[in-house]
RNA sequence: GGAGGGGUGGCCGAGCGGUCAAUGGCAGCAGACUGUAAAUCUGCCGGACUUUGUCCUACGAAGGUUCAAAUCCUUCCCCCUCCA
């Protein structure tokens, strides 16, 4: 392997962030030189990004870090196109006020791995329906259309397999990449952009939006995948019963994070150190070869190094001293999440499947009730034998608490108010 | 426009008049074993309740036939293949 100039590419390739490349001695001049201006476009469907999208991320974090510049590119306007695959229901078109609120709380979880303001090179946050939303469309057809040819579009990964597999393919999916090279051209006009990061299966689009500025102004644009980070297991990671691993602290609690990555598979803890956290790598070394039950202060140094970067020191060491108790001293931590009852109901007494399906710790009384015949649900960390059985303030201790559990893992905190 | 094939639970995929809330697989949840791991084994896996039962919702949509429909008929919508 090349020896790099760059802090940037060098710190990339040890710790397993590259998949593919289009010019690693270029990107790598370009870095060196802290000219790198490179950006990652994501959705805004929703108002969190998750896990999945932290791969990128912490390339961005990276850049920033090795003096250079990052851009997120907020998908506003290919939002709008969206994905036509998938079932019948027409996908809702965001208002211009939810992309908008969308955008405003993915920058909030953004500002923690890169910072925004301040700095000699402060992230950009930019959004392409600024720009793809008043194209036209013969203007669009000669300007840009014209660089691409059918032949090679045909060739494209994204294109070969559906059309091999006779999977539909519209027209408007048939876009899609072009629309995602133009946004990279108006980047580069817009704030001089460089370089495009994306997953392994933005390779195709990558490479066309390259190809596309080399032509629509002879600009010379990189670009550079990450790998599908999948579990040890082949799991795509980051699936759980709630949901995905989200990354905004109001859809998932800094607690839960931390749990997320305290229960990292054996094998996945030094590759999830060197991709997740900042530490250097001869302390992931050190701590990749802890051995047996050893390799459980690794885990818990990977929960809290991650979400200390997603939700700051102090939600850290909050949801480790929490896990700590809870698991370790088996104290109760009133530092769970907590779930308020009026006590005036506590005194008549709630049947324990509903106290647990509002608790949130099943999403259907139904649920409860299986969890707790199946033996899963705990009262004061005993199981409960009936799942009628009615909870009352006599089971509360001294300060009014119950501890409400779905399992070993999953904990609540019933407070009487 | 013509001919044929198809739309089933989070996904894949059986069923093709009653025994169907619907086989199986994946994913998920819980239990056992452990180390808050993996693997393995076991149970669960639409909802409500007065839970060995009753009711509601559900096999693309709307009607119809029937004591009874995911299964048959009609119309409509959507997808695929071939032909023009």
């Amino acid at each position: 392997m090349t020896q790099f100039k760059s802090d940037f590419m060098r710190v990339l390739h040890e710790r397993g962030f590259v998949h593919q490349c289009t010019d690693s001695d270029a990107l790598d001049r370009k870095a060196a030189a802290g000219e790198l201006i490179a950006y990652v476009g994501y959705d805004c469907t929703a108002d969190s990004l998750h896990i999945g999208h932290l791969v990128t991320i912490m390339v961005l974090r990276w850049l920033q870090k090795t003096g250079n510049q990052p851009i997120a590119l907020m998908g506003g306007g290919t939002t709008k196109v969206g994905d036509p695959s998938g079932r019948d229901e027409t996908r809702k078109l965001l208002t211009a006020e939810t992309i908008d609120a969308n955008m405003q709380a993915i920058r909030r979880s953004f500002a923690n791995f890169i910072s925004f303001d301040g700095g000699a090179k402060p992230a950009i946050m930019a959004n392409n329906a600024e720009w793809l939303d008043g194209l036209m469309y013969i203007p669009l057809l000669r300007d840009v259309g014209r660089h691409f040819s059918v032949n090679r579009m045909l060739t494209m990964d994204s294109v070969r397999l559906r059309l091999e597999r006779d999977q539909p393919l519209s027209f408007l999916e048939f876009n899609y990449m072009i629309l995602q090279s133009y946004d990279f051209v108006e980047l580069a006009r817009r704030y001089g952009c460089n370089a495009q990061f994306g997953g392994s299966d933005q390779w195709g689009n990558i490479v066309m939006g390259a190809e596309l500025g080399r032509r629509m102004e002879e600009r010379e644009l990189y670009g550079l995948t990450v790998p599908l980070i999948t579990t040890a297991s082949g799991a795509k990671m980051g699936k759980t019963a709630a949901g995905a691993v989200w990354l905004n602290p109001v859809r998932l609690s800094p607690y839960d994070y931390w749990q997320f990555w305290r229960n990292t598979e054996d094998a996945d803890v030094g590759r999830f150190l060197r991709l997740f956290t900042d530490l250097p790598l001869d302390e992931i070394a050190r701590l990749e070869k802890l051995g047996g039950a050893e390799i459980n202060e690794a885990k818990k140094v990977l929960a809290f190094e991650a979400t200390r970067l997603c939700h700051g020191e102090q939600d850290a060491g909050k949801a480790a001293e929490t896990a700590r108790k809870t698991f370790e001293e088996g104290a109760l931590a009133d530092t769970l999440p907590t779930f308020d009852v009026a006590k005036a109901a506590l005194e008549k007494g709630i049947p324990a499947y509903e106290l647990l399906r509002q608790a949130g710790l099943a999403t259907s009384n139904a649920e409860a009730r299986r969890l707790i015949k199946g033996g899963g649900g705990r009262l004061n960390d005993q199981p409960i034998a009936d799942e009628t059985m009615a909870i009352t303030l006599a089971h509360a201790d001294g300060e009014g608490r119950i501890k409400l559990s779905a399992g070993k893992k999953k904990h609540v905190l019933v407070r009487a108010i």
